[in-house]
DNA sequence: TGCAAATACTTAAAGGCTGTAAGAAGGGGT
DNA sequence: ACCCCTTCTTACAGCCTTTAAGTATTTGCA
């Protein structure tokens, strides 16, 4: 019986793209094997449980909105990195549902502390460089920034947009206005 | 053998319940039954199969969710409509976070569409009627707001407001603040 | 080159879950 | 009292995760 050369980076990938295909809570053990033409058993001997492979694809995930990120900012700052950045951000999780629910895992879990997790993070926080905010006005501004991002394409994706007829694109986009002009003129204390 | 006496309406309350303890992806029919001292088979006399207990859930917290708004909401307006509204909201995600988590089902299944999914996306609306925004604004506000207050409180019951010190209340209130400033100036097309 | 150790995989099995089918037991109404 | 509807149990099929023990393949080193 030759090997079927299982790997963990190429497990992860397999676990990622099934997440997009049939939704991140739909992945098992079994489903994977099969599509190693290995018995579920097998896959143990690179991964400790479903819980670690979930944390791998968070961390994948990550990595990837990461390099998006890195991207889309380039030098810009103010709206002018605000807009391709969270265009980046809902892009993402559009193209790839599984991995962006892989991302809403507990963020606690020590390993998406680091890397990844901690690279978007300052990414986000590279986007408000252009709006001169001070401590503790940046964090303020970066949690809500966070949010209307990650709730907006929450909302998106679970169809809670989809009972008005107004486009999502245009609310979007006027959102990002909203966001850009709060930012620059953020209230004081 | 006495009869546990099960209804759809204990069953779903047992169901929420447990959600709010164990997670709501963590609650199942076989751990229900066992509360209600009956094989899990006997559960499906009631209710048709886990993904309809899901959703009656959903309907129930829904429900919980709008009555609280609509307290907090009481003949207010503006900014200060938006604070008790927000709170309210945010006080509930921490109480009940099996509940919330139960809201968030694919939105799509009709039966959301009626009943207290709907009325709670009215008493949003609601909160906006002070700020006297014109179509297609109110609805781009609207899923702002919405967005907002789920992502912000989605993002911080997961952790992700954890690893830096400042406090999340004091965050929470500036984001209220800016929340109000951009409405109260809803920038213009 | 040859063989021992490390690694990948299989089989077997325990235990938990959802859901269906068939039958027993409880209770209400006549 | 009896019938019938509903609730509940038993039994089972099928899926899942995970562990343990054994077999096969590959690696690395003498």
């Amino acid at each position: 019986m030759a090997r079927a050369g299982v790997t963990v980076d190429r497990l992860t990938r397999a676990a990622a793209d099934l997440a997009d295909e049939v939704g991140f809570q739909n992945v098992t053990v079994s489903a994977l094997a099969r599509g190693f033409g290995v018995k579920p058993a097998a896959l143990y001997a690179h991964v400790k449980d479903i819980r670690e492979l979930r944390v791998r694809v968070a961390e994948l995930a990550l990595g990837e909105m990461a390099d998006r990120a890195a991207a889309a900012l380039a030098g810009r700052s103010g709206k002018e990195a605000l807009v391709p950045f969270a265009a980046a951000y809902r892009t993402y999780a559009k193209e790839h549902p599984g991995r962006y629910a892989a991302t809403q895992l507990e963020l606690d879990s020590e390993s998406l502390d680091v890397s990844a997790g901690r690279r978007h993070a300052e990414l986000t926080r590279a986007v408000l460089r252009g709006y001169d905010l001070a401590e503790p006005d940046q964090t303020d501004a970066l949690r809500m920034l966070s949010s209307t991002l990650h709730g907006y394409v929450t909302l998106e994706m679970a169809g809670g947009f989809r009972r008005h007829p107004r486009e999502v694109d245009a609310s979007w986009s006027r959102a990002l206005d909203a966001l850009d002009a709060v930012l620059r003129n953020w209230p004081p204390a």
